[in-house]
DNA sequence: AGGCTCATGTAAACGGTTACATGATTAC
DNA sequence: GTAATCATGTAACCGTTTACATGAGCCT
């Protein structure tokens, strides 16, 4: 139980389909927790069996009928149990510290470039993230509450890159080194 | 293909049991990936039909019997073509961000009781790591090839550490202020 | 007497990814 | 004409987690 957690905050804003939370899960919630549209039409069909949630289907002439889901009072009290349930710490998948653990035994060169694209992904985050950030939360002073806990995402985020930067940067020095 | 690739890599060092490799992914290699004796056991079943690894039983009195498992030609193969193809950069699952996402609409008290543990946690983190570090690779200068790898793996787990701190002691501030 | 370490496994359930499927409208 | 956007879904597969299972020896 995860993502049913995460679609349940998002309709905490306000009822949405399941196109409009794959769009959703794109962008902001996206940068901490992956999801996919098929995915989220089957967690929301799980999720109205259980009752979490209920969808009514808004009429529409030109385009696709829509299933806009709003979260229920049974559904709302998942995500208060859910809070005050102590979170795991995250479970680290890191595929290319993986492959340098074998560094002694494979091609370093091929492992010098992984690490390059990897700075340069960095980067690009790092740049986007700066952005959101001026657009949106320049004055922390104002913030909601709602804003305050997005704020925090980003500030992870922000702080997460600046550290993966500088490792990608010392990492590409010290393998190319050798090469 | 994910766990396999890293029970191959820790195979390159030496043949290991079913058991050992479930010691060793408590420890090194499990700071990033994870893997239960169930799994490890599994995929080993697998990887031996595939013909990656080949398993020798040994015979032990008082105490069960042993499975110690070789890398094969096939296997050493795997790896080679999976360093080869780009590693995707990893996927995120933050799920007490999640939380902090629903700020607006949950109890704060209970998430700030969270960012203490999670700070606690990454204090802990931080100094098992530096510990680690200056025991095994005080001097970068007489580092071998293998022992380089893994030293990037170390020095990734400081800085993310580092910066989780930060962040953590911020959000304690931030979100506790308002209780 | 109770719990830990060594050592291996099966089975069920759950979660996530990939592939396949449809079909209209809008923008270049 | 081609691609993207809107909008929803099914099916197969793979990977992961949790629960259950056994059994000897050692330490307190």
């Amino acid at each position: 139980m995860a993502l049913s957690h995460a679609i349940l905050v998002s309709l905490l804003d306000r009822p949405r389909s399941g196109y409009e939370l794959g769009k959703r899960f794109e962008k902001t919630l996206g940068f901490f927790w992956k999801a996919s549209h098929q995915q989220i039409y089957q967690q929301l069909h799980k999720m109205s069996d259980s009752g979490w949630v209920k969808g009514e289907t808004v009429e529409q002439s030109e385009r696709p009928n829509r299933i806009v889901y709003n979260i229920t009072k049974a559904g709302r009290d998942v995500v208060d149990e859910w809070v005050a349930t102590p979170t795991d710490p995250p479970s680290v998948k890191e595929e290319l510290l993986v492959k340098l653990y074998a560094l002694g035994d494979v091609d370093r060169a091929t492992l010098v470039a992984e690490l390059r694209r990897r700075l340069a992904f960095h980067q690009d985050r790092l740049v986007l993230y700066q952005a959101i950030m001026s657009e949106y939360y320049a004055d922390l002073s104002v913030l909601t509450d709602q804003q305050q806990g997005r704020y925090l995402g980003l500030r992870l985020g922000i702080l997460s890159e600046q550290a993966s930067i500088v490792w990608a940067g010392e990492a590409v020095e010290l393998v190319g080194a050798r090469v």
